[in-house]
DNA sequence: CTGAAAGCGCTAACAC
DNA sequence: GTGTTAGCGCTTTCAG
């Protein structure tokens, strides 16, 4: 070893004092840098950074997490009422308390009308100052849009999760690609249905949510060019709600009683499973839908439903949170494993 | 807040010092009894015991992981030589290095001959105080369980990884459930092969191997209550070698050129793809295997494969390291989190 | 058998 | 602008 005045044999790893003493500045100011808070020269700022990166200096995360006095604070922005799934984010985010709470960090749940912009805009910019990082489920739209880079601006870190929105500064997006989700249901949908040929439903909760609109692009897609012999009829919006799908799907049963498969793409699954068990088609007509919520479990395990097709809720607020933390201590983070993946289930490999 | 001597306003964490107040002791007393090292009197180690109840006490790990001199050794054994699937677990294992280092860990590998339960069990005892925690993927043998049953009485962490080995005090399976996956094979091939009827091959490794014993068992399953209009052929053992599985499938379709599908267990789909794709059966076979390597990979992208079976090889190296860890920290840990999925993947939702 | 005390690497209040 | 210093909760000598 060189200059080091290290005391034993423990494996070296370069500290903050290192850094300190190569830039020959005080452990406070290279602690300033790093954090950039003000008052330190310019030139000082250089010397510590020159450093930092001369000696590939990495925080010591525990070491970090022990000193600090004060708890992150996460806040998470979900729709308000809402469905099965969003019901699993929200106890997904409560089941994270202890886990949080050993990281120094603290999660609070908010909800919004997640369909009304105006009300999403408010709710961001009421968290102004009330939070460090903000986890946020809305709909897309320029009022959210300009109220997430305000508080981008003002220092908070922005996670958008399930349903992107392109905002500036948004630090990271917690979600699957539902292009591909779409064209995996197309997949599962088309290759289940074999040689036969005939009319295919589409029920889905609004066009202008995103990740349906994306969904559907992607199962169109597929279809289209892999699946010709299926008919794909004009998708139907049922509201995610399942009074509304159920009425739906029966009168789709109704005037097409020789239809062959159905994609759901949003919520309501278990109206379209009610649907399809009075019509006598359950089991049938092959049905792919999304969000292995309880109803959709059932529908599998009653062999109702064909596959469903997943996001992982735990794991979407899990990696929300490390994201997050990790932004906010500036630690490593393993982006490859923070990526959502599109599962897919059957009813033999329910988890 | 009743007889505390805290300072400040920080969350009301139980600490070591609370502990070692209410039971009327110190730090170093609490920290021999919650760490089994002997120089305590029984009556004293009850009396700790209560506190640690009373206050519902959980070691800060920050801190722990911060005070330890030397790092944990974490060592895996996993079979030499050895499949593109193995190779992709040595990668992970490399790339934890990192990660490993900030938990104050460290990883080494060692290989054995997994198909040798001599070697495996002398490669095993072998690393005898040579590790604090052990993760090992090797055929099950009472040879093998004898020595995974010493290096616990040693007092070493032991963990199974991807091949379960039924030993007493062995501290946690990391792998799927190979019975349930072969079962949704079956979900899958069955359901791509629609209403045809006709033959389908199997082909495996080895019959003796846990793994793809389990697997079969789920697959014939399946097959026979839902998709009696196929043919399941006797299984054809390949020694998870392409070689040897090429000249197979080759004759296979020699023999029946009507082979509606086709199940591979084990490893070698390189040369099954080889086969199918020298026969012109390509596509129309509906084949199924596991393990998502960059062969299995290519083969679902070129339409060759219709589904490929997965456990996480990454996943499951991060999961043994976090089981192991935990255990030697006496920390938290949500099993919820550590269970191996079985994931599915179609040529759309490849990660 | 038990206790006191010195750190681990970092943060943040408080000096200068 | 910059430096000094007192902890964070735990582990681990080293004294008794």
């Amino acid at each position: 070893m060189t200059s080091s005045s290290r005391s034993g044999d423990r494996e070296a790893a370069v500290r903050l004092e290192d850094v300190a003493q190569a830039a020959g500045v005080s452990l406070a100011t290279v602690d300033r840098v790093l954090n950039n808070r003000p008052g330190v020269r310019e030139k000082t700022i250089q010397k510590v950074r020159d450093a930092v990166e001369q000696l590939a200096y990495r925080p010591d995360p525990a070491a970090a997490r022990l000193a600090r006095p004060r708890a992150w604070r996460l806040m998470f922005l979900l729709p308000e009422g809402g469905n099965s799934f969003v019901e699993l984010l929200r106890t997904e985010v409560q089941a994270l308390g202890p886990w949080l709470q050993e990281q120094r960090a603290r999660a609070e749940l908010r909800t919004t009308d997640a369909f009304s912009p105006v009300a999403a805009a408010a709710a961001i910019l009421a968290l102004k100052g009330q939070c460090d990082a903000l986890v946020l489920m809305v709909q897309e739209h320029p009022l959210v849009r300009a109220a997430i880079e305000e508080l981008v601006a003002a220092g908070i870190c922005v996670v958008t999760l399930v349903s992107d929105v392109q905002a500036r500064g948004r630090s990271h997006f917690v979600g699957i690609d539902n292009v591909a989700a779409g064209r995996t249901a197309a997949n599962l949908l088309g290759g289940f249905c074999g040689q036969r040929s005939g009319p295919v439903g589409v029920v889905m909760g609004s066009r202008s949510l995103r990740d349906h609109a994306d969904r559907l692009f992607g199962f169109r897609q597929v279809m289209e060019v892999e699946h010709p012999r299926l008919d794909l009829l004009t998708p139907l919006v049922g509201h995610d709600e399942s009074a509304r799908t159920e009425q739906l799907v029966a009168d789709l049963l109704r005037q097409h009683p020789d239809l062959v498969g159905l994609y759901s793409i949003g919520a309501g699954n278990r109206g379209i499973h009610a649907a399809l068990q009075s019509a006598g088609a359950a089991g049938r007509v092959i049905w792919v839908c999304h969000e292995l919520t309880s109803h959709a479990r059932r529908a599998l395990l009653e062999g109702a439903a064909h596959a469903v097709i997943n996001q992982d809720a735990a794991h979407e607020v899990r990696s929300a949170c490390r994201v997050a933390l990790a932004q906010l201590s500036r630690e490593r983070l393993l982006f490859e494993q923070e990526r959502i993946r599109i599962e897919i289930y059957l009813k033999d490999n329910l988890p």
